[in-house]
DNA sequence: TTTATATTTCTGTAATTCTCGACATATGGA
DNA sequence: TCCATATGTCGAGAATTACAGAAATATAAA
């Protein structure tokens, strides 16, 4: 992950579409979403989406695959690991210090055994 | 963190100066920096240096304080971590399964003992 | 008060991005 | 082949953003 393609991927998640897509995207992990179901579900016209899943594309942060007629797509959690290691090694650069606390903050959010808050 | 403020944070992380002024800033925790010595740093006129911090101002990324004539940014870890957060949480959703090892990538970045890897 | 330093605000221009109608391409079924 | 469905590409206008010169504001020192 490059300083380009840190910036790639921060001005595509800037635009509020292409931050609800993604949104969308992840909540339909693993299977996918066509790309006219996204489309509808957003409420916006296909071939303006067409062109926001382009630039999530190009920035790494979806990827898709064809099936018959339609057009799956998917997050890249992946790419998405990057992005956020990006960043927070970038406040990390030499003094953990700065960061520890910062991932602490996000623990909760991922509870390690199978339940989270009663 | 509501999405518009997490919009308005990519957005100002989307533009090069701007994401090289956040990183200089981090390097120069806790102290902080004088526009001027920014500007001078990243070789950007004072004037456009001066719009792209306040961009990144409002977006609450980065703050600063009048220290004589001189004008100190410093950036917020606290809503860089805000921002993280979003995503994070975002990821998650319901599924901390998607989200766990997407926080474990970043631990290494924060050696929770004195020293890194040898 | 005058001058120098530090930064911001104003302003116009250039460049980029967003949006969507119209058209093009790809796939599958009749 | 012909038609319907699903998606992508092209093109142009609108809106936004980036940039930097010039002027304004704030502070401090002579």
């Amino acid at each position: 992950m490059d300083t380009n393609k840190a910036l790639e991927a921060f001005a595509a998640l800037s635009q509020a579409t292409r931050l609800n897509t993604f949104r969308v995207l992840v909540r339909h992990e693993p299977e996918g979403l066509p790309a006219g179901e996204i489309a509808r579900l957003l409420d916006v016209p296909h071939n303006t989406m067409s062109t926001h899943l382009g630039v999530l594309s190009r920035a790494g942060l979806v990827v898709s695959r064809r099936q018959s007629r339609s057009i799956i797509y998917r997050v890249s959690l992946n790419h998405m690991r990057e992005t956020l290691g990006f960043l927070v090694r970038d406040c990390c650069a030499g003094r953990p210090e700065l960061c520890e606390p910062l991932l602490e903050d996000l623990k909760p959010c991922c509870p390690p055994s199978k339940e989270t808050v009663s």
